[in-house]
DNA sequence: TCTGGGGTCCTAGGACCC
DNA sequence: TCTGGGGTCCTAGGACCC
């Protein structure tokens, strides 16, 4: 049978949310900063056409963003989660099976609904997820995931189709081919961009129609497959359930620089408590632990370090407290006075099921068990009444290093103290 | 003064084994 | 001078995604 595939992805995502609990923002200019406030992540339709690129560093745009009363805010995942979480649940609606694909993006399969392979059901599907959450998606529609993404590109690049695209059986598939460029292909990146532009395959189209094995040869078994898929043969699969992670880290810039071990040492108590917990989170331990830290690589004449130690544990662990004292022990070994420190982090790797850890031999009996009870009530602690309740000294108190969020949003659905008034 | 964070997969090459 | 064949595991590096 024909598959067929939906691709949901939310406008300006971050800038959209940003707009839902302050309406005022409505045909403004809006950025959204990366941690930090470093660098633009998100623009509405307005802050991209002032030419404010995305990934710029903030700080060149100062002038820019002001002169023309851009509105511009901090990151705000909890209040991104929260409603990347109510888009995906009006979703859930329309198909039976659906793949989560990013904070703002999500596949659906629509193989044998009746109809609902048609641009009219996906508006349908559009005018409704704007309805209950006020986020508005583009849609498109294709025989192939890959198709599916280029389809949602072209309804999102030609307003006249008003948000929603289908290319299957399109009468003029080639020449709607050869209007997307090859970078723009879903698993075409710069460098594979850059290698097959000079080799003359330079649109969607040139690249459906390369040769088997020079594909396979220049761009991986991954490539053959995504050429597959845009000549509408379906080779990647809908994910519905996603594997456990294989790492989980936890990294971040600094707000500002950090000289001394102490300060260090707390951040890296810290992400560890982040990295545990989502670890935990999934149900599994971890058997390996890498701590880095780094200097400012944009600051050249500042003297410059960056190192990471990796450590294997003997036994799987998903309790906080020893992996921070493993971290710290890592850290130890890392850190050299006389820098100034940017960034660090936490990688956990070498992840199993928690459920398949065996206490050690010589531990003391139901040890295991009992620190097992301990991050459990944690959790659920800290899940109820609000992140951090209960946590370990050593990540510190003031955090004198922690990010720098100047432009922060309410917390409108996460927290009842910041919940919108309406007088 | 100011430049994000967190993942995935594939391949090549080296170590080691029989 | 000549110098097998095949397998596994691990790591580093490079590509990609959002």
């Amino acid at each position: 049978m024909e598959e067929v595939y939906a691709l949901v992805d939310c406008n300006n995502f971050y800038a959209s949310c940003e707009r839902v609990f302050d309406p005022s923002l409505e045909g403004k200019p809006v950025v959204v900063l990366s941690n930090n406030d470093g660098c633009v992540i998100a623009r509405s339709a307005e802050a991209k056409k002032l030419g404010i690129r995305m990934g710029a560093p903030a700080f060149l745009f100062e002038e820019l963003l002001k002169k023309h009363g851009v509105r511009i805010y901090s990151s705000n995942y909890p209040l991104y989660g929260d409603l990347s979480r109510r888009v995906m649940d009006s979703l859930r609606r329309f198909a039976p099976e659906m793949e989560v694909y990013s904070i703002d993006e999500a596949f659906l399969r629509l193989t044998g609904m009746a109809g609902a392979g048609s641009a009219d059901y996906a508006r349908r599907v559009r005018a409704d997820v704007k309805r209950w959450t006020g986020i508005p998606v583009s849609i498109g529609l294709g025989p192939s995931k890959t198709l599916a993404k280029l389809a949602n590109k072209i309804a999102k690049r030609d307003g006249q189709h008003g948000g929603v695209f289908s290319i299957i059986n399109h009468p003029f598939a080639d020449e709607l081919l050869d209007t997307v460029k090859v970078e723009d292909v879903w698993g075409i990146g710069r460098q594979y961009g850059k290698l097959l532009n000079n080799a003359g395959i330079s649109t969607a189209r040139r690249l459906r129609d390369a040769p088997d094995r020079w594909v396979k040869k220049h761009l991986t078994i991954v490539g053959l497959r995504l050429v597959w898929e845009l000549r509408g043969i379906s080779c990647v699969s809908l994910e519905e359930a996603p594997p456990p992670k294989k790492a989980i880290a936890c990294t971040r810039s600094f707000g500002r620089h950090v000289e001394s071990a102490e300060e260090l040492r707390e951040a890296v108590a810290f992400f560890t408590t982040r990295a545990a917990e989502k670890l935990r989170a999934q149900g599994s331990a971890a058997a390996c632990l890498q701590v880095f830290i780094a200097t400012d690589r944009f600051r050249p004449g500042d003297p410059q370090y960056a190192d990471a130690v990796t450590l294997k544990l003997s036994r799987p662990t998903a309790y906080t407290p020893e992996l921070i004292r493993r971290a710290l022990r890592c850290l130890d070994t890392l850190y050299r006075p006389g820098y100034r420190y940017r960034q660090a982090g936490v990688i956990l790797s070498g992840i199993t099921s928690l459920g398949d850890v065996q206490p050690g031999l010589f531990d003391t009996p139901g040890r295991e068990t009992k620190r097992r009870e301990l991050m459990e009530t944690v959790d659920r602690v800290n899940r109820t009444m609000g992140r951090d309740t209960v946590r370990c000294g050593a990540e510190g108190v003031r955090k004198p290093w922690g990010m720098r969020q100047r432009k922060l949003s309410p917390r409108y659905t996460t927290r009842w103290s910041e919940l919108p008034a309406v007088r």
